[in-house]
RNA sequence: GGCCCGUUGGUCAAGUGGUUAAGACUCCGCCCUCUCACGGCGGCUUCAGGAGUUCGAAUCUCCUACGGGUCACCA
């Protein structure tokens, strides 16, 4: 990969709709690898079409960027040396290039319409021809015709001249040289009736004008690269470096598609994702770092990322190690307050109860949370002790069961009402003193007091910490509930 | 169908002629333990197939198979 001149690369993106995965992640690649050489990332929208323009899509856009922590450097809202950075801002000057070509012969006007079009189409699949590409039948057109279809004002696109012999070569860093044979190329539009370019010839002009050296882009555009080398030829441009990246897909036969219901960023934040997560699992999609380390913060991903590690297999999503790798941030990255501040939406869902520690309670729920969604679940006994069976009471492991729990419970409820400071080092000085006392294992005193106070098999925490989250008055009450139950 | 690209365990993948073929996730066991989770230990499972080149191939070459992309006045 050439570093010597500033490295500059872009999303382009079409304002369509909502942002999807995979697209997210060339953004992702295409703005590592500017900052990683402490170059320009640009955001270009790219809305030629204007039928399938979305309200709201470019604004999705910006949302979605801001969110990941991919900040670009120029752009539409920012502005920038290259400017307009959206595409449909910049017709004149697409228009200008492409007259420029068919002066110097690479490039002319077709009259074609689409019926014909349509027939020469259906003709060609019927005769199975192998390389279905235009007949070049308005390349014949005369002068004089051509005028007079002109002074007409019969509709017209302007369609890149194509050699007819010999083969074009491009470079991409990841596959290497890739050779076609020229013969083989259409005679692609360029410009099209309505006067708009497009994708194909209005990306080559602006990566051109807007100084871009990488373009990151993806894999479905392999193809289609060698004509854009022609265009560049044509112009006498500098060819860019490419470098394409593969699909995500949902398993071996299909891309991650929105049927699947988990294509666009906004399900998984939906699911209750931390970005950061998102962001760190993608970049794992068809790249792999060079030590075993594979947690990453954004900035350790521009630190880590070496183009070396891309791969050119396509990748099959896996919710399952997504969810590993969010795990990971949830419980180690983060901060005990950094933590909270995320999770407190979560934990009000079902806990409102303002009279508990809630530091407590965060401490306990941050080692077990895997998707934010997990924590309502997780805390609702807190406001109100569930229905519950006394066989919960049982476990063969700690040799509990109702009866001993009776037991226990009565045992420990003095020892509780005793303690004076209600934190979990003077509650477990406490329990563990009686525990010698009577000589049981932990497990016959703790289990009991742990479903006592939860009423739930699973629970964020053990019975000290369930205790000290509850507070004193609220952990009594709920002992002396237990008691009643079991004594009936 | 033509052209282009790809193929290491269930998934992500390391690996660039000589390795016991890393690591992570998943799953299963065991340990730790006041449940679960965490943590620790261990296990299952891989070079698509076939020819070559070579003393030696997951690594190089060719063929086959399979998969993907592309063949729009969409991007």
């Amino acid at each position: 990969m050439d570093t010597s001149k500033r490295v500059r690369t872009r999303f382009a993106p079409s304002p369509t709709g909502f942002m999807h995965i995979g697209n997210l992640r060339t953004a992702l690649f295409a703005y590592i690898i500017a900052k990683k050489y402490d170059g320009d990332f640009i955001l270009r929208i790219e809305d030629t079409d204007r039928e399938r323009y979305v309200d709201g899509a470019v604004d999705k856009i910006y949302e979605t960027l801001r969110a990941c922590g991919l900040k670009w450097d120029e752009g539409p809202d920012i502005g920038g040396p290259v400017g307009p950075y959206i595409q449909s801002e910049r017709m004149g000057t697409y228009k200008q290039y492409a007259e420029q070509l068919i002066e110097s012969g690479h490039a002319y006007r077709c009259f074609c319409t689409k019926e014909r079009l349509d027939e020469l189409h259906r003709q060609q699949q019927e005769q199975k021809v192998s390389n279905m590409v235009y007949d070049r039948h308005c390349l014949g057109l005369s002068e004089e015709e051509q005028q007079r279809l002109l002074d007409e004002g019969v509709p017209y696109v302007i369609r890149q001249k194509m050699p007819t012999e010999g083969t074009t070569t491009f470079k991409d860093i990841l596959y290497g040289d890739i050779t076609v044979e020229n013969a083989l190329l259409e005679d692609q539009i360029l410009i099209k009736a309505d006067g708009m370019p497009t994708y194909n010839f209005a990306n080559v002009i602006d990566d051109h004008l807007m100084g871009i050296t990488h373009v990151v882009r993806g894999n479905e555009y392999l193809s289609s690269a060698p004509k854009y080398n022609l265009l560049y030829q044509a112009f006498g441009w500098d060819v860019p470096e490419y470098i394409h990246v593969e699909h995500i897909m949902r398993d071996a036969q299909h891309k991650l598609s929105k049927r699947d219901g988990d294509a666009y960023f906004g399900d998984f934040t939906d699911k209750g994702f931390y970005i950061p997560a998102i962001i760190n699992y993608i970049a794992l999609l068809g790249w792999a770092p060079k030590g075993e380390n594979e947690i990453f913060s954004l900035e350790e991903l521009v630190r880590e990322f070496d183009i070396s590690g891309l791969s050119k297999a396509p990748a099959i999503f896996d919710i399952a190690k997504m969810t590993a790798i969010n795990a990971e941030h949830l419980q180690k990255r983060l901060t005990h307050d950094e933590f909270k501040k995320l999770a407190l939406p979560y934990i009000r869902q079902s806990c409102k109860r303002e009279d508990i520690d809630i530091d407590v309670l965060v401490d306990a729920v941050q080692p077990r949370t895997k998707l934010f969604t997990d924590i309502p679940e997780m805390v609702d006994f807190i406001d109100k002790m569930p229905e519950y069976s006394t066989e919960l009471y049982t476990s063969k492991k700690m040799k509990t069961n109702p009866q001993t729990a009776l037991e226990a419970l009565k045992l420990i409820l003095p020892v509780l009402e005793a303690v004076d400071e209600w934190n979990t080092e003077k509650i477990h000085e406490a329990v563990f003193a009686e525990i010698e006392r009577v000589g049981v294992k932990n497990g016959w005193m703790l289990y009991p007091l742990r479903i006592a106070l939860s009423g739930k098999a699973l629970t964020p925490g053990g019975g000290i910490e369930l205790a000290d989250i509850l507070g004193k008055e609220e952990t009594l009450s709920r002992i002396n509930d237990a008691i009643n139950k079991l004594s009936e």
